[in-house]
DNA sequence: TGATTGACCAACT
DNA sequence: CAGTTGGCCAATC
């Protein structure tokens, strides 16, 4: 296996369920590496050119705030994509975050 | 090729 | 209690 951090990072992402939500820090957990969550966010902004697949918009960071939200095309892409899947959103805070917060390294194996 | 930055997190001062 | 620093990996300057 040749792949990279970032590779296994949207390889995680890809398996986050429908109306879930994870931290970056909880992908870097399970990855084995927490100090490299800012490598997370930095793999999510160069998602799209890896895959457009990879639903970005449900990993936020650890208070459940939209930080990259600007980099989705819009200022409330990000916001209407999870409220299209269930989570409330609101001053850029998922509501009830504990609630959506999926935890690979918890509930992925 | 060395230095800086980046959608973060936790600990320390 | 708030600001700073260290840490991790990869990409860009």
């Amino acid at each position: 296996m040749t792949e990279s951090f970032f590779e296994k990072v949207y390889n995680v992402v890809k398996q986050i369920p429908f109306g879930r939500v994870t931290s970056y820090g909880a992908i870097a957990q399970y990855l084995g590496t927490k100090g490299s969550a800012r490598m997370v966010g930095w793999a999510m902004n160069h998602s799209h050119s890896y895959d457009s697949g990879i639903p970005a918009h449900r990993v936020v960071n650890r208070n459940g705030m939209l930080t990259g939200k600007h980099h989705f095309g819009g200022p409330d892409v990000m916001q209407q994509l999870l409220e299209s899947e269930g989570i409330s959103v609101r001053n850029d805070i998922i509501l009830n975050f504990s609630k959506h917060f999926w935890d690979p390294s918890r509930e992925l194996l």
